[in-house]
DNA sequence: TATGAATGAGGCTTCATTCAT
DNA sequence: AATGAATGAAGCCTCATTCAT
């Protein structure tokens, strides 16, 4: 008899996944207990550590899950042999089809990366590294001017990011994907000098 | 005697808020000790509450003592009979001006009032509220064509706040007032349609 | 296997109520710690909590858990179809086996009751009221002459309490059940008028 | 001009002992802080120290300032020549006059007396002390039978104290004095056989 | 794999007491 | 004598983690 040597998929590691997930962003990473967690998974406290060896884990594997390959993505984007704007909108688009199909999970990931625990290897191409490095190629190849290229990274940084964080807390309703035009065409302009 | 009646205002309660901002900044409110705190702060544990009530108390008071008298400031130049643009440009002043004078403290400002703690009274003039109202003024005197005011309050807020950002991460060096004119200028970019 | 499947029972919680019963006791409430209670237990201090939610809880519960079915008691005693001096003899007789088998914890039912914590539930039946009752319908049934209620009926809990106490405090020696014979006789000659 | 060397009356021990009495009493000691009991009193914390050398020391002479007096004075009649019955009759009197003077401070007297810190001096004359050789003399004399003398000695104290531990508790209404005859007359009636 | 009682380190807070003014 | 800010020891309680079942 051929017996998977792999268990199928023992979904109780994603329940306690999501567990956590929902309750780091709703309350914070300290103020969430393990009995929260255990209780939200509906499964004993002591099964947690099964599957993962700490609270931190839980809280480092949901960023690094999520920020390395929605990292990668960016890069990949960003090495396309494609003009500059239309990459650009394909990052925007990256970035609010992750958003609308689990804004906590993106709220928690940017949050994260900002906290004082993110400790993001040395070596990752960080959303910003790849806006500096899609300017800087711009700018070689005469698609833009002549701007700053750390201020405007960051400007930009700010423009895709902003309304997602304001879609997050409230300020904005719907979904986020229908907005994109209007951002990559803001960006159009900041960079049309 | 010349000596100005030397208030007998003991700078206890002082220093236990340059010590507690700086530890929550760097390590977290949950992650900050008060025996953390009285020890920066030079004090005995049992100090702390006769200055607060509880550590939460401080991360509070160091939160709203702070965010108020900023957005009223934010507020009193939006209702300022200024042209729009000038009026964005004093704005981004007072953003990066507070950020120069004190990082730290602003670091810790933005990223409460994100947090799962941030309870900012209803009525507060919030700084999305205080641009939506600017966009909404200005579309009406017909300074900015037809632009959609959530999304691009969003946005400019993003353009203002991340760069901020970005310098207290490390990403960006220097000072952030210097580059009021790049922002402003790239802001004037969007808005002109 | 002929043992009976032991309860999972811990008597852990058991143990909890033991020690801090004899704690409460011999150095009062608020004196005694909870690190006190774990020693004296043989457990480890965080173990109380899996058993109560507070040290005041302890102290209620162990209150509670005595006095209420010990009220109880004495009420289906009054209202026996039986002569009031054969009741009061069984009242006064629950009384005092309940102190011979437990002394120290019948101290300590006595004293929180009158000490500033006990909130007694409004609607107990409490000693004080079962006497009251008592007498009206030993005078209504003409069992006993015109003696004023609220005066007589704490004069014979005084006339069963007060050896009791003595008895606790070292005051007297021996066991207290043998007594009732001359505490109900000296009782009935306070009703004999 | 004559001025008094010592100053004629410094309230303020006075104000604290009567702070500490009512908290006491209504808190229990141990819950009443000293910070309590100078807001009450109307001082700074720290004056406490200049008449009392602690919070302990506060309550052990609230109760012996009061208590051996009271003791003394039960002796004194204890030894005056009249009969069993009269001296018995004065000493209910000296209760209860006391208990109507002041209730709360003979609630916290008696409370304290049976309580974990009373440290009563061995040579004390107690009033369970005094009855029995009251009684004692009196079954010397036949002024009584032959009645066992230290259940009869609780029985009568019982029969004095439970009545003014009631009018405390709120279980009965008005003074305590106009009691004493129905008092005295119950006593007689139990040492007559 | 799962459970959940137990652990024990450590956090927040209280409070009696001290001391400089 | 009085004040009240400061102290620091100690208390109650929480919670991530372990382990026997």
């Amino acid at each position: 008899m051929l017996t998977h040597k792999t268990s199928p998929a023992p979904k109780t590691k994603q329940r306690i996944a999501d567990a956590a997930l929902a309750l780091f962003v709703s309350q914070g990473i300290a103020e969430t207990t393990t009995r929260d967690i255990a209780r939200e998974a509906g499964i004993a406290e002591g099964t947690i550590y099964r599957h993962y060896a700490s609270k931190e884990d839980i809280a480092r594997d949901l960023f690094l899950d999520n920020f390395l390959p929605f990292c990668a993505g960016l890069k990949a984007i960003q090495q396309k042999p494609k003009p500059m704007m239309e990459r650009l909108g394909e990052m925007v688009e990256q970035f609010y089809t992750a958003y609308d199909a689990q804004p906590e999970l993106w709220i928690y990931v940017m949050t994260y990366q900002t906290g004082p625990r993110a400790k993001v290897p040395e070596d990752i191409p960080t959303p910003y590294r790849i806006m500096c490095e899609l300017l800087d190629e711009a700018r070689a190849s005469g698609e833009i001017g002549d701007l700053k290229t750390d201020i405007h990274a960051q400007i930009l940084l700010g423009m895709i990011e902003q309304p997602a964080a304001g879609f997050v807390y409230g300020e904005m309703e719907g979904a986020l994907s229908p907005r994109v035009p209007e951002v990559v065409a803001a960006m159009r302009r900041v960079l049309t000098t």
